[in-house]
DNA sequence: CAACTGATTAGATAAATATCTAACCAAGGG
DNA sequence: CCCTTGGTTAGATATTTATCTAATCAGTTG
């Protein structure tokens, strides 16, 4: 299937407090928030990212909670499904790693963001 | 009651992909980010802070959708539970505005991490 | 190839939630 | 004081979703 990091574009970068969101942008938008809206799947993310090699696989992740395997695994498959991770399979295991565009994105839609550097 | 913006001191501002979030910080960020995953909800943020002077009564939210004024007061009061909206109600009319502090938190906590340089 | 480990898919189920209607509270105006 | 307009609360319901077990797929290794 390979799906991924598909429709971001529709929603980036214009923050949410500039101008009314239409049906569409929000709908795009809040798929991405509704996938971070989840205890599970925010450490998950979290665990990836901050794990060595900025990278984890599913081994290094099931551990840290009482959950079944299918449940982790579910919850990774909506964490891709907006783009936040990749996951890719090396040998016997599958090792996911964060797309930082995603969640930059995301931060500057919420932001006034004009921390980038205004001395501009 | 007057719940608004409490408990975001719980998880504010270290950036996600720092380090693993706790399982409390993770319940608390999500419950925010869940919040923000629903379309009706983000449109209504964004309407409100988009608006005019920076808040809108529910009567200017309303005609934006197709849907009952029930329906409206439940997103402003998940809104307001997490902390992203204030309302007040002035004479006839409960005006809302949205309280930036939060989205900003929320911002950092998956920002860029402004290269807060490792080398300490 | 058979057996084993790591991970995902399929299907079922219980809990959460988005929505509605009806009822109610708040503020003004006859 | 009743009626009207604006908004929330209560309760019901249909949809969504988080979780599990069982089955399947993907590699590695005997």
């Amino acid at each position: 299937m390979s799906n991924q990091g598909q429709g971001a574009e529709r929603w980036c970068c214009s923050p949410v407090t500039g101008e009314p969101l239409s049906a569409e942008q929000a709908t795009d938008l809040s798929a991405v928030f509704k996938a971070l809206g989840d205890p599970v799947r925010l450490r998950l993310l979290s665990l990836i990212a901050a794990h060595t090699g900025g990278e984890a696989c599913v081994c290094d992740l099931s551990g840290a909670f009482e959950l079944s395997g299918p449940t982790i695994s579910h919850h990774l498959k909506v964490l891709r499904e907006v783009g936040a991770i990749t996951g890719e399979r090396r040998g016997t295991w599958v090792y996911y790693r964060v797309l930082p565009e995603t969640l930059q994105q995301l931060s500057a839609v919420l932001g006034p963001a004009p921390a980038v550097s205004t001395s501009a």
